[in-house]
This record gives structure tokens, sequence and C-alpha cells, in this order.
RNA sequence: GGUCCCUUCGUCUAGCGGUCUAGGACGUCGCCCUUUCACGGCGAAAACACGGGUUCGAGUCCCGUAGGGAUCACCA
């Protein structure tokens, strides 16, 4: 078997949205999993709508999401002199033919076979000699489809596709500016770079059987095709703005990690039996193409927080600190202090235990920085009425007494004097929580106060007594 | 409208003729753990679109119907 070659080949006419990421990690596990390449193709050769700051995203959001391409990306409006070649050769050998139609009798016989039924295949030319065309006329040059028999493709994701060839229309393959149209360059790009899988949307299947008879013309070997089914929004229809058709960088603002994405995005259309969470390294041991879904799958922000929520937990702690130490800097416009850095460091993983996405980590790291006075929610402010402001103000005064700042030392101290003064622990808890914390989601009271330090528990609970 | 594709819990899916009283995961709802919120544990509700065949036997094969989707450019 031949060396394994894949590709990606987004038109840089946006970001790098949900479903061609999606593609582009089946085509990187595909060709990770066969040890082949995988390479990267810029479909710009509509350069009216294709811009660098889109081919920028892409290659940002693939980099973001890890996948690695072989190679330097090739951008397809480069090798117009080869597409043009190709055209040529199969004008040459027949396979090909001029058509001098305009534009307005293309729309017309195109309205004509509608109304009749029938589909229109642009043939206007097809049996007419040029010299019936005006003198130095432009003319696009248009594919030469077989009338006759069918072509079945073996899709290795839809099984097999037949379609009658006389349901195929004479498309353009060489525009009447000489610039090739995306259904050649395609084939001739694809077959120059040696690709052998054609992994792409289910979009293009119908592409497939026009496609195939440039191969044909050509004489080329035929590529596999696997086209996997599209990702809808949560209502079931095509993924809009509205949905998650964003673009990559837009999960990552959302605070979502590339390993959680790829997990999603893996599980979104393919499965291992049971398993749900797959490592990148398990999946490039286990992805094939078999076991890609047939039908389309709804996008659910649901499972990829609860997979984004895994993914945090077991981050590496270093990495953590670094992007909530970032965060935080930015949303303070100051740079931390080493203290608040060390407070951070030493509560990150048990604030990590509890957040679904980067930013409600910090958020609830935000309570480690030196903020006072702490702004307290609504909840928080109804533990910090009546009785309690005594009991805190004393409480505050039992912690200035303990000489070790240790979590034991002021658990002790807090049950002791919550017996002193005949106080259920939780009537105690809760009003320091409440002053200590703003009402922000921690983790152990107690051990938060010891990372927070004598003086700064003392100053948020004094706070609240004076407030 | 023509052509093509798809159809198992709300969602992602396992299932490749008998092991299915249909399994897992997310979500939902209980209970437990507990100083908040999570995490974790236990448990519950929840699906084979419909109708015909084929077969001793169908979620699994075939054909219809319905529903959904894709595509029909000198866009990609």
């Amino acid at each position: 078997m031949p060396k394994v070659v894949t590709r990606f080949a987004p038109s840089p006419t946006g970001f790098l949205h949900i479903g061609g990421a999606r593609t582009a990690l089946y085509n990187w596990l595909f060709a990770r999993h066969h040890g082949g390449d995988f390479l990267l193709r810029i479909e710009d050769t509509d350069l009216k709508r294709s811009t660098d700051e889109a081919i920028d995203a892409i290659l940002a959001g693939m980099r973001w999401l890890g996948l690695d391409w072989d190679g330097t990306a090739i951008s397809q409006a480069s090798r117009a002199n080869r597409h043009q070649e190709v055209a040529l050769a199969m004008l040459k050998n027949g396979k090909a033919y001029r058509c001098y139609a305009s534009a307005e009798e293309l729309t017309e016989a195109r309205e004509a076979a509608r109304t009749e039924g029938r589909n229109f295949r642009g043939d206007l030319w097809r049996d007419r000699d040029a010299s019936e065309a005006p003198e130095g006329a432009p003319y696009a040059v248009r594919i030469k489809m077989p009338r006759e028999g069918e072509v079945t493709i073996r899709d290795a994701v839809q099984g097999d596709v037949t379609v009658k060839n006389s349901e195929l229309d004479d498309m353009i393959i060489l525009r009447s500016d000489g610039t090739p149209t995306y259904m050649l360059a395609v084939v001739v790009d694809d077959h120059d770079m040696g690709v052998t899988h054609i992994i792409r949307g289910d979009d293009h299947l119908n592409n497939a059987f026009r496609q195939y008879q440039i191969y044909e013309a050509m004489e080329w070997d035929v590529p596999v095709f696997a086209h996997i089914p599209l990702i809808h929004g949560p209502d079931g229809k095509k993924l809009s703005k509205r949905h998650g058709a964003l673009g990559v960088e837009a999960y990552e603002e959302m605070g979502f990690l590339p390993e959680a994405m790829r997990n999603y995005l893996l599980r979104l259309g393919w499965s291992h039996g049971d398993d749900e969470i797959i490592s990148t390294e398990d999946a490039i041991k286990w992805f094939n193409l078999e076991s890609v879904g047939c039908g389309p799958a709804r996008f659910d922000f649901d499972k990829l927080d609860n997979l984004n929520g895994h993914y945090i937990r077991e981050a590496d702690a270093d990495r953590l600190l670094s992007i909530v130490k970032s965060e935080l800097e930015n949303n303070l416009s100051r740079t931390l202090e080493e203290t608040e850095v060390a407070r951070l460091s030493r509560a990150l993983p048990s604030l990590a235990e509890r957040a679904k996405r980067l930013p409600e980590l910090t958020e609830s790291a935000s309570l480690f920085c030196n903020t006072r006075p702490l702004d307290v929610t609504d909840n928080a402010a109804k533990q910090l009425t009546g009785d309690a402001l005594p009991v805190l103000e004393k409480v505050a005064n039992e912690l200035e007494a303990v000489t070790e700042w240790s979590a034991p030392v002021i658990k002790a101290a807090i049950m002791s004097f919550a017996e002193a003064e005949g106080l259920k622990l939780g009537k105690v808890m809760q009003p320091i929580r409440a002053a200590v914390t703003g009402g922000k989601q921690s983790g152990d009271l107690v051990e938060t106060l010891e990372i927070l330090g004598q003086g700064e528990t003392i100053g948020r609970l004094r706070d609240r007594v004076a407030a």
C-alpha cells in the first residue's frame, strides 16, 4: 500500500469554522494513524473573496488545535498555470470544448430547462464548431461529460453511491478570463500532491462524481473518497452564526482547551465502542474511516463543557497558572505580586476541580488577589446581616490571636469559637465564607483562609463588619 | 422541483440476524458525600420514525412512506 496522503483544503473566505476544524482533525488523524502525510492547501482561486486575514485565521486555528501539517501550505491560485495546462490537455484530447455562450444565453437556457423539468447541462456549445463563434469572442472551457452509463463511487464513509452520467453537467473548468475553476483545480492539485484519501464534508459528495470525470479524462488514479456528515446546530438546522459556526478562535476565547475541542470533535461523528475520553495518542492509534457515522450530528455545548471540565482538571498546574495569571493581570491591568502568584499556585488545583471553562477558573482565582474591599454578591450579602456581623467581629479577633497560620490551627480556632458561642459550625462558616469570598466559588474554606494569609483574612472580615 | 445522502434515549453514540427485558456518555431528576460550589459514588426516567416484506428469528437485510440534510454558478 502506497503512503497515505491526506489534505485539508479550506477556502480563505472566513475563519476556520467548527465543521472545517473537524474535517481537518479527521484528515490529520487518518494521516498520522497511517504514518502518512497531512497536507494543507489554501483554495484561493476566488481572488475576490479570499483574504490574507482569513488565511492567517485558519492557520492560527490549526495551530491552536495542534494540527500540524507536513510541508508548507500550498496556495491554489499560485498553480493556475498548471491548471490551465491540464485544461488545454483536455481540450486537445477531446475531453473538453470551448463554450462561447454569454451569461445571458446561459441564464436563459438554464431557466428554460428548469421549466421543462430537465436538468441544465450547460452544453450549448458541446456540438457546435468553434468556427461558428464570433471572431475573437471570449470563451470558457467546459468538460465534455459522458452521456451514457453511470459511476459508482465506493465512499469510505457513505458506502457505494451511484449516479448516472446523464445527470452530470458540462461544467466549466476554465473561465473565460483563463483562470481555473475550483472543480478543475482540486482535482489537479490533489493528483499532483499525491493525495490518496480525500476526506471532506458531505456537501462535496455530488461534486465527487463531476470530479471523477476529470480523473478519467486525464487517466489519473482516482483517490479514495470519504465524505463525512455535516455538523448541525442544536436545533438540527444548518449551523449558523447563532449556533456554533464560529471560528475556532471564538472557542479559545470562550475558554475551551484545545485537547477538549479535539476530543469533542473526534467523538462528534466518530466512535470507538463506549470510549468517551480519548487522548490524542489513542485517537491516532484508533482512528479509522469505517467508524465515522453517516448522519449529521448536532453541536452540543453541554457535552463540550463537560469534556473541557475534565481536561481542566487534568491540566498541568503550571499551564493553568500561567493562563490564569495572564488573564488576571489583564483584567486588573497590573502585574500580580509575588504573594498573589504564590497563593494562586496553591489554590489552583482545588479551583480547577470545579471549573468548566477557563474564565470561570480565572473568576474564582481572582479571589486570591488583593482587591479589598471585595464586591459582594446579593446572595453573600444575605449572609452578612443581623447576627452575622457580631459573629464576624469576634471571629476576626479569635483569628488574630492565632499564632501559627495553618489550616489545622485555623480550623481548631473556629471550632472552639463556635462551641464557646453555642453556634452550629455552619452559622460561623457561612458568614466567614461570604465575607472572605464575596460569594465567589471556592474550595475548602479553611484551606482558602490559610492560602489567603492571616492579614488578608482578618482584613476582609473586618471590611464587612465596618460596612 | 431533479439528483444524492441520512433516520437508535432531548443530544453524541454502541449495536455489523439470535448474546437486546437495546449498552455507554452528556444533559435532566433523586439519594449519598459536604463548611459553599463542584468533583466523586449510587440510582431513576428516557430511543430502535412509520408501513410492508425476506427469515424459524430484524434495531440489524430489502422496498415503500414520512421527516431531515446536501447539491444543482464563469463560488469554493
